[in-house]
DNA sequence: CGTATTTGACCGGCGC
DNA sequence: GCGCCGGTCAAATACG
């Protein structure tokens, strides 16, 4: 029933926006139109007495038609450029980065009391401490040199590097969803996060669980398994994306009249990863999926973006709420703007306070839970394609629900929409949260190889203050991390195809698949959703392989067959072939 | 008949 | 201690 309505109410809405209404995300729709009025022009015969007038129409159409080719095209010229300049600032903030960390390291080295072996470790950990992010097979290993990383937390405290440089996150977090070193799913979420409370910079929460000083046993007890929210428009049930969900319960939760449904991962028999969907109460058209723990298998294609996207996401929050403890005085927040994909992070003693407008959804407050605002602005753009509206997204201001959002720049928070959204990644700008994104590096060893041997030459940049070692820390983490490009490309690919969820579902799933992906196609076969009348938007079925893509983002350069047609409910992963 | 969904019961955490 | 509430379980039901 509810299925029903969804697909007259995405055709509505596609028939609206291939008319050529305003809204965003008609670009598919327009694009999509385009071809049918050449064809139209080369096949349509007309009769003699309104040939002249009918070409002059198809003409002023094809023109048309061409302008905004032309347009496209600009804009696509545009992102090309913009995103070269952000590889270029990659690099060199990562060089930056690694300067500060060799120096930092030698001067932990010099100062602790540490055995050459946890030196060893510690180095090969550099990088994962850095960025937050460790191995879960590394995660032992960190137990043992925890007393040492904590002498070394204080020294960065005292010196007021404060980036969350010893959160830790598994890699499994990061997109290597592959965890056969870590059977327990729970743990594979939850112990990171545990340790990292434990030794890197706990919640506010934390904190008043800490009275007594103590231990990690209270904290792992106070500490829960962080939790993704993502607010998309939808007009489904679900989100289509890419795992198999089993539905377990569903609730009434109060101070929302939609019931909230929880569904298990079923892709395999011991997942432990869950979800929570439920409408928002403010506007029923958003749907908001709760993700929650940590996949202990190999995803999908069609799944691994959103995947990526979350555990992304869950790091972002983790490494931001916990960094933010130490440097803004225990703003247990954080939010950013992700090219309109808005990142907010909470607290988890806040986390009803701000950033969830409707508190039923919000998970318990033992949970620290990060929300990806995958909902356009609803005023953000008034232009007309979507190519514009998917750069609008970048420049225009994204909504926030944090008013108290960590920021680890010294900018204030508010100015973190433009800053950040401005030229995509302003990551030399003050807006930038590194941190977040840092905990996303799965570290690997080739470039770090690279960076060290690169800075043995090169070791030119004095220590600086927190803001640079974390621009240089998120930078190598997206540099370095495959996960986060995927998460990037998953974000970005989601402002392109979000245009079609906020205004045009049939858009959102063509957009995505008919974007071309650079990257290998992997041959895992695709799983259908179990769940009826999914919401699918592409970019979780396009964004696909976190695990080895290099530069995937091409496809913002790449051709962009948007295409209105085909809306009845593509798969959600048939589309790989259309890669390259 | 096997699988997925529904839905009331149950449990644990939390606030009063 | 009690009640509320969120989350989960599991029997009943629906569906293919």
């Amino acid at each position: 029933m509810e299925v029903v309505e969804t697909k007259r109410s995405v055709k509505d809405e596609k028939r609206v926006e291939c008319n050529g209404a305003e809204d965003e995300g008609e670009e598919a729709g327009k694009i999509g139109s385009m071809k049918p009025v050449q064809e139209n022009n080369n096949s349509k015969p007309s009769s003699p007495s309104q040939r002249d007038s009918s070409i002059i129409k198809q003409d002023d159409k094809i023109e048309s038609a061409k302008a905004e080719m032309g347009e496209v095209r600009e804009e696509n010229e545009r992102l090309k450029t913009t995103l070269a300049r952000i590889v270029k600032e990659y690099q060199s903030l990562q060089l930056q980065f690694y300067s500060i960390v060799q120096q930092e390291q030698a001067k932990k080295s010099s100062e602790t009391t540490t055995t050459s072996t946890d030196q060893e470790i510690e180095e090969s950990e550099l990088v994962s401490l850095s960025l937050g992010t460790t191995t879960s097979g590394q995660k032992k290993e960190e137990k043992i040199v925890g007393s040492s990383s904590k002498s070394k937390e204080e020294e960065q405290l005292k010196e007021g590097l404060t980036l969350g440089l010893d959160c830790k996150f598994e890699a499994s977090t990061s997109g290597a969803y592959e965890t056969p070193s870590n059977p327990s799913p729970e743990n594979s979420f939850e112990e990171p996060k545990e340790e990292e409370v434990g030794e890197g910079w706990p919640p506010s929460k934390i904190l008043k669980t800490l009275r007594s000083g103590d231990d990690e046993v209270s904290q792992q007890t106070s500490v829960k398994k962080a939790r993704v929210s993502v607010r998309a428009r939808c007009d489904t049930p679900t989100m289509n994306d890419g795992c198999q969900w089993r539905k377990y319960g569903q609730k009434i939760a109060k101070g929302n009249p939609c019931p909230r449904a929880y569904y298990r991962c079923t892709v395999a028999p011991g997942c432990p990863v869950r979800k929570q969907v439920q409408r928002c109460a403010d506007d029923m058209s958003i749907l908001i999926t709760t993700y929650e723990g940590n996949h202990n298998h190999p995803l999908p294609v069609s799944a691994t973006a959103m995947a990526s996207t979350t555990a992304a996401a869950a790091s972002m929050l983790m490494s931001g709420s916990s960094t933010s403890q130490q440097t803004f005085g225990g703003f247990g927040t954080t939010s950013a703007n992700l090219h309109g994909l808005n990142f907010s992070i909470s607290d988890n003693s806040r986390s009803r306070q701000f950033y969830l407008p409707n508190p039923s959804i919000s998970p318990s407050p033992s949970y620290p839970t990060i929300t990806l605002d995958l909902t356009s602005p609803p005023t953000s753009s008034s232009q007309p394609s979507q190519f514009n509206r998917f750069s609008s997204s970048f420049s225009s201001a994204p909504r926030y629900y944090s008013s108290t959002s960590f920021n680890f720049s010294s900018s204030d928070s508010s100015t973190v929409p433009t800053s950040w959204g401005n030229g995509y990644l302003s990551y030399g700008s003050q807006a930038y949260k590194p941190n977040q994104i840092g905990p996303l590096n799965l570290g690997k060893q080739s470039q770090e190889q690279f960076y060290q041997s690169y800075l043995q030459k090169n070791n030119p940049v004095p220590p600086q203050q927190a803001l640079t070692d974390s621009i240089a820390a998120a930078t190598k983490a997206i540099t370095s991390d495959p996960s986060f490009r995927s998460a990037l490309a998953a974000a970005i690919t989601s402002i392109v195809g979000n245009g079609g969820v906020h205004g045009n579902q049939g858009g959102v799933e063509n957009v995505g698949q008919n974007l071309k992906w650079v990257e290998p196609i992997q041959a895992i076969p695709p799983y259908s959703s179990s769940s009826n009348g999914n919401c699918a938007p592409s970019y979780l079925n396009r964004s696909s392989s976190s695990n080895h893509q290099q530069g995937n983002l091409i496809f913002l350069s790449s051709s962009l067959p948007f295409s209105s047609k085909s809306a009845s409910a593509p798969s959600s992963v048939d589309n790989r072939e259309h890669i390259n």
